[in-house]
DNA sequence: TTCTTATTGAAAATCATTTTCAATAATGGA
DNA sequence: TCCATTATTGAAAATGATTTTCAATAAGAA
């Protein structure tokens, strides 16, 4: 696990530091989505001394490997650990737990006594009318 | 649509302002994501004088009756316009397009011509383990 | 029209995030 | 193992986005 994390950072030319092995276990093993702020709190409480700063820019980090991923809840941006290479996140909105949902393609089936309140879905890419005004610049 | 608006804003004691008029009527026709200082600029441009702040506290305002919903590119909180009650986007990563995808039980079909490069679906709500943890208190 | 109260805008305050820079530590090679 | 290179770190400063304050204004109800 931590070997294929290191193998994922190195492929990038990053390293794994002391700084950044903790902040990982801390953050994989409470499954919970965490602000910045909240995550170097916890870090600070569980006794690993580390700047809010290496908090921010280990986010970037794995943000860009794919070992972490952004969203927005009540104006603020919390942070899931994701563990697999590809999923979906059910997340509680009362205690910010949480739960994967892997079957993409087909129908989602929530977590057992999960209650969805809304959900968000966001596809990203080139959009037809980008590559016409793209194609026409060239005519 | 302009009533509809109307009655939308009075359900919840908000007013209908010049100032949001005209706000609504460019962000509705521009079908493109825009952060609030992109909104505030474009506003200038138009010759419609209205201040960022303004622009904040709208966007806060529809988002809570959901006539726009934010998300988060390149770390900027983005807003898109929403025509309809429920739906999906697809947002172009090159020019910030935003185009409506409505089938939300069955398979999604994408624009033609648009190309997804990666999509994001979050599920929001009251997860079990939340729900077990409150039981307990009273028990 | 008049009253009440939501809304506005400018400035100030706040909060999150990024940059800077010198010191340190992780990796690769000798 | 030791050295050299370079990514990383942390504290402080800088930046940038967002919110708050407050007096003036305008929307909607009566």
């Amino acid at each position: 696990m931590i070997t294929n994390i290191r193998s994922l950072l190195h492929e990038q030319n990053y390293r794994l530091t002391q700084e950044r092995k903790a902040l990982l276990g801390l953050f994989s093993h409470a499954n919970k989505a965490r602000t910045p702020i909240q995550l170097h709190q916890a870090a600070l409480g569980a006794g690993v001394g580390i700047g809010l700063t290496t908090v921010y820019r280990m986010l970037e980090v794995l943000t860009k490997i794919g070992l972490v991923s952004p969203f927005l809840l009540d104006g603020a941006v919390y942070y899931t650990y994701c563990t697999h290479s590809h999923h979906h996140h059910f997340i509680c909105l009362d205690c910010h737990r949480v739960n994967d949902l892997f079957d993409c393609q087909q129908e989602l089936s929530t977590p057992d006594g999960c209650v969805v309140e809304y959900h968000k879905l966001d596809l990203f890419g080139t959009c037809a009318t980008f590559t016409r005004e793209r194609f026409g610049e060239f005519n």
